[in-house]
DNA sequence: CAATACACATACGCTGCGTATGTGAAATTT
DNA sequence: AAATTTCACATACGCAGCGTATGTGTATTG
């Protein structure tokens, strides 16, 4: 059975993730007293150091959270779409206006890369940007897309998506620049295709 | 004239910027001591707070610079091309080409985003991104490229190359996965061009 | 030459992280 | 089921590092 002590464990755990990723998403990461952060989820710094050996370790843990939930909006957008490209391309989309929310941008894309290094090296970022990478090679074994490295292919997408979202989370108006970026990303991805269509 | 006072003082921030940047580089931000970084420069954390008002206005002087720096060998790459189309690519590539700095990768491309924020808000940013804006605005102009958002292209352009400088920083063998990178970014590019070449 | 300004050094306090140690409740042992 | 052990978390301590307030010597000004 599953002891009464791990499944405290796991609300303990589960309480010190939500604040904190209140706590870095508002304030920063370094800005971010771990004292009120744990104290806001009824704790303590012991608990923290307990379940995560340290404020790294739970960046690592919030990080590893929302990184799962975006690989799983873009593997629903992808499934939403019509053909292999156009699944490719909704997926970029949906990467893109992720990044919209503040907690993303921020934690994601701002102090993430800064705390724990690249994020091409994270855990579910490799997933993600696998799939992606097989999705490619796919689609130029099928003859739809020109013969280039997959991996490249991929990362550049990803980051051209990634410039876009940072891009739109930035402007005065987001709503107004969304439409233009997508465009724009669709019409550089096209760059990818064999042939105009 | 120039009097001595501000000579020196221009050779006081020179010191401390130096130091800032190999403190920064290979350190990162927040692991770099400021009691450190002064006294490598001779000085001490009086100097620092005179002259740049706290770590952060250091961080900023540092970016600045570097940033300069970038920009004057992107405008290089685009004068040595042929054609406007190709300065546009040769742009990027040397961007490509700086991110396997660790200097420029650590704290242009991880710490300088989380301390400063987004760095397409950032002066010198801004200044080549407004330039990249006007050429794919000229080649759009004289029919070369497709008619879309030349600041959303300009935009995702950057991203897609700043993305592949992540990739060739962070693998194992750099200059291995360069010709990949530059070949996917050229090919993702031509999605811009109005028809295949 | 006296007076002032100012660039930088020195000194202090406070915040915040990491660790070592304590504690009470759950789990195990016999 | 009582004693013992385990362990999740709290408490307490020490230290590093930032920001500020204050001191000092040299360059500038009248």
């Amino acid at each position: 059975m599953a002891t009464k002590r791990a499944q405290k464990m796991e609300e303990t755990r589960a309480k010190l993730i939500r604040a904190a990723r209140e706590a870095f998403a508002t304030k920063g990461y370094a800005a971010a007293s771990m004292d009120e952060l744990t104290a806001e989820a009824g704790l303590t710094r012991g608990a923290l150091y307990h379940n995560f050996g340290g404020k790294q370790g739970l960046m690592q843990a919030v990080v590893d959270q929302i990184d799962q939930e975006m690989v799983e909006r873009m593997l629903a957008a992808q499934a939403r779409a019509a053909s292999r490209w156009e699944g490719l391309l909704e997926e970029g989309v949906a990467y893109i206006e992720m990044a919209l929310e503040p907690e993303v941008q921020r934690i994601m894309l701002l102090d993430g890369p800064a705390v724990l290094g690249d994020p091409s090296q994270w855990p579910n970022q490799n997933a993600c940007l696998l799939r992606t990478t097989q999705t490619i090679q796919a689609l130029i074994d099928e003859g739809t897309v020109k013969p280039v490295d997959a991996e490249a292919a991929a990362r550049l997408i990803n980051g051209a998506a990634l410039n876009a979202a940072l891009w739109i989370a930035a402007a005065e108006e987001p709503h107004a620049v969304l439409p233009k970026a997508v465009e724009a990303f669709r019409q550089l991805a096209t760059g990818l295709l064999k042939a105009e269509g």
